[in-house]
DNA sequence: CCAGCATATACCGATGAACGGCATATCGAA
DNA sequence: TTCGATATGCCGTTCATCGGTATATGCTGG
């Protein structure tokens, strides 16, 4: 899983929420770093929705113009689990010997 | 950045290492999850070594073979734990939100 | 009055990392 | 002698993402 899907399933978790909130939500959650394109999220939706991950919540019309909210589906909730765990591990086991390396000073081995 | 390159060099963070021994290394800390294809390596230890994040430390012939070690260069330190950082501060996030939903059971709001 | 911007969905070509397979080479074990 | 482990390297394919464009409406400013 890309980080722009772990983002999407991410703004989803919080409930459920129509394309372009989502965009708004990513933004936000990186605090402007990752600002979602507009191939990128739809892309993202139609193979999450493929997938399962995610289910189609309602859809509504706004000003005449279409609304359509997605919701994170039961094995999309477990989905992101097992990922953000996995994200979570690989950052301690990085930060562990980062770590370790900056004590020992493995790289220039002077001392 | 990508799995398999964020695991690369998460490998080199312990210290030099051999293409191959990098193969082993990150299918060790993913619990055998991983295994990088020979393809994936090579291509990303080049790509890396192009973006300056890694070095080649020496090179040995151990039976008549060579054995190129990486290491990971000063940029390619701060590089690994500023996306390790990402990664920890992404999955907090998700794993909140995760927590948030099963307590108020937002996906069934039958109750 | 209408040009531009925000909202909102959707399509499409290009890019580039990763995948998967293959080639090459040596050594030890079955 | 064939197979598996070690070890590097190349190459075609796949696929998510990127960036741009199209379509449509409502609001705001000059």
């Amino acid at each position: 899983m890309r980080e722009p899907t772990f983002l999407v399933l991410t703004a989803l978790a919080a409930g459920p929420q129509h394309g372009y909130a989502v965009i708004e939500d990513v933004a936000t959650m990186t605090g402007g770093r990752v600002k979602l394109r507009a191939g990128t999220l739809y892309a993202a939706l139609d193979r999450l929705r493929g997938d399962g991950l995610i289910e189609v919540d309602r859809e509504e019309i706004v000003q005449s113009r279409l609304r359509r909210y997605y919701r994170l589906s039961a094995s999309g909730a477990r989905a992101l689990a097992s990922e953000s765990a996995r994200l979570r591990e690989q950052a301690a086991i990085a930060e562990k010997r980062l770590r370790a390396r900056g004590v020992s000073g493995a790289v220039a081995p002077v001392t």
